[in-house]
DNA sequence: CTGAAAGCGCTTACAG
DNA sequence: CTGAAAGCGCTTACAG
């Protein structure tokens, strides 16, 4: 089906010399060659240079992909996304996270393979990947990609998932996150509150909130309980995790049911309700607490800097890629890890304001 | 070498299924197993059904090497790295560069391959990424990675680098971004500048200045050369392009020879600079100037906002995955493109301060 | 509609 | 020190 008219590569055009070439060149074998490249101590200099120079001439490299396929290793760590690449490369969540995985994939001298969905399918990208294993970004155990990787016999590790057995994962304290920043905010006194919280995607009308959004969510109840309140008496808006969507939702708030409080789930949705603000000439706290999840580096550079959640995203993503690396050695093993969280408070955060907001 | 027991996989343990295994099990040929995935109208729904069930049983899948092999293809893109995982995603200027590069990757349905330089040699990792393609960054024509893509028959894309016939290349307009940006701190009446650079490496010292920085140095002798002064009366410091760096170069800057207006080579530099004035008390632009370049979009966001010069650079990645896809189908097409810069006039630049910082 | 055979390139015991 | 052979798994004309 492809342009490819032997089958040799992607240059349609002229084929790429073989081993086989090479041995006809120099007058040996298939197998002398291969000795000149993987075991040169096997052969005598002379023929070894009869070999290579061979091989230069025809300007001869062995195969990459026929080397992966007899070794059965590819050198490569696969993160299986739920995201387009471009949205994950502008996510600063994801420049943290893969920071991690990148540390441990320098040390073991891997390749990292960002895998998005195929066709809007995380299931169908999985074919594609030449990896050693995969950290799967967001998933939980009984979804269809995971059985696919066990059926495969790839070793992977969960991130952002639920703890469960015969898998490995890398979790984060969500709820007590949740817990400590909607507890914050209470105990600064403030009743009238928004929840700028992340779409749960489409799944959530079948299964409700799950993973690390439905912890969150938890944390948040348990907090409000101890104030005599419930979920019903926050503003809830769900968005996707971006700046734009965060600065959109702010301003439809403040236009409809202004609250002295928005806690956002996420540092980016927390920027953009922080624009939101400065562009309806509202100061940040002075008028309306805003504050955020995650501590991006960012957090803490821009004014105000933001009272946020600190998880340890870039120990995550070294985490899982160490367990990984683990996995792919021994297999049979499934190690769960998680992580800590803290509230941070900075300046995007204090007592309701007394400036007569109070639509 | 490896802990594998029978080359069949990265799992040690149980082999897995093949072909040949289903094929038993349903007893039909492996051709019939392999129609069974690839060309199901070619087979009864009969057969069909058996196969894939007895596939389902021993949960068998093709092996994707093994498919890449025979087909010629990965539907995976490599960009070949200058610089460690780590680095390179912390790095905010390449999550811009990322981010075009991923959205021809998302529209192709490729996957994306991040290959840094393997025990610091870019050239020796070469060999163990499988992609149909690769962008190149900041390499020149005549290094040894690009004769061994050219020697792999890997079509590849030079970025950052010098135009070059027989070769595609992604450049920047980097004299005019530096002689703008230089004749734009002259013509505020600054003359004792600093030049924050970043460091050329070690092929400097034989080579000298080459590709974008090169350029940069051109544009910048250019500037000063119309006001009646060179090189030579700049303050020249080179460091590796962080944060940190900056900071720490700014600072010794301001303890030894303390400049009136600091124009660093990348925003990044210039962010490190603010802070260090910051921490010495000194207002920016009032007490010094300075200016990026880059134009990141945090360099709108920080404050003081950052005088830059601003490269497309989510441009720059679109166009080099774009002319890398047009060379994997076409070969011997060699286009070069040429972007634009120009500068943007913030709040970090003025006039120089009459504050008594004279020495 | 099906099966034996060749081939994608490479590597590695094994016998000489 | 060398060479014929089997094998890593898969796919696809080709002949029946």
């Amino acid at each position: 089906m492809s342009s490819i008219s032997s089958g040799a590569g992607p240059r349609g055009g002229r084929t790429r010399p073989t081993a086989n070439d090479v041995a006809k060149a120099a007058g040996v074998s298939r197998s002398a060659v291969s000795f000149a490249f993987n075991s040169p101590e096997k052969l005598s200099t002379a023929t070894r240079d009869r070999i290579l120079a061979a091989a230069q001439e025809l300007s001869y490299v062995p195969n990459t992909l026929a080397r992966m396929l007899k070794a059965g290793q590819t050198q490569s760590l696969g993160v299986l996304l739920p995201q387009n690449l471009a949205k994950v490369m502008e996510n600063p969540y994801y420049a943290r996270f893969l920071t991690g995985v990148g540390q441990v994939c320098d040390e073991q001298g891997y390749t990292l393979l960002l895998t998005p969905p195929l066709r809007d399918s995380m299931l169908k990208a999985i074919p594609y990947a030449a990896v050693d294993g995969f950290i799967v970004c967001g998933l939980e155990h009984d979804r269809g990609e995971v059985a696919e990787l066990r059926r495969r016999g790839i070793p992977f590790v969960l991130v952002d998932s639920s703890p469960h057995q015969d898998v490995s994962s890398v979790d984060v304290d969500d709820e007590g996150g949740a817990y400590e920043v909607m507890r914050h905010v209470l105990d600064l006194g403030h009743r009238r509150i928004a929840l700028l919280s992340i779409d749960p995607g489409p799944e959530h009308a079948e299964r409700g909130y799950r993973g690390p959004l439905a912890r969150r969510i938890a944390g948040i109840t348990r907090a409000l309980g101890e104030s005599g309140m419930g979920l019903g008496d926050l503003e809830l808006v769900e968005v996707p995790a971006t700046r734009m969507d965060g600065f959109r939702a702010a301003k439809a708030l403040m236009a409809s049911a202004p609250p002295t409080a928005v806690v956002a789930m996420s540092d980016i949705l927390a920027f953009g309700a922080v624009d939101a603000m400065h562009d309806l000439g509202l100061n940040v706290p002075g008028d309306v607490t805003v504050t955020g999840y995650d501590d991006l580096p960012e957090s803490s550079w821009t004014r105000p800097r933001l009272t946020t959640i600190r998880q340890a995203i870039t120990t995550k993503g070294r985490t899982a890629a160490d367990l990984l690396f683990s996995a792919m050695r021994d297999e049979d093993q499934h190690p769960h890890q998680l992580l800590g969280t803290h509230l941070v408070v900075r300046d995007s955060s204090s007592r309701p304001g007394r400036t007569g907001l109070s639509g």
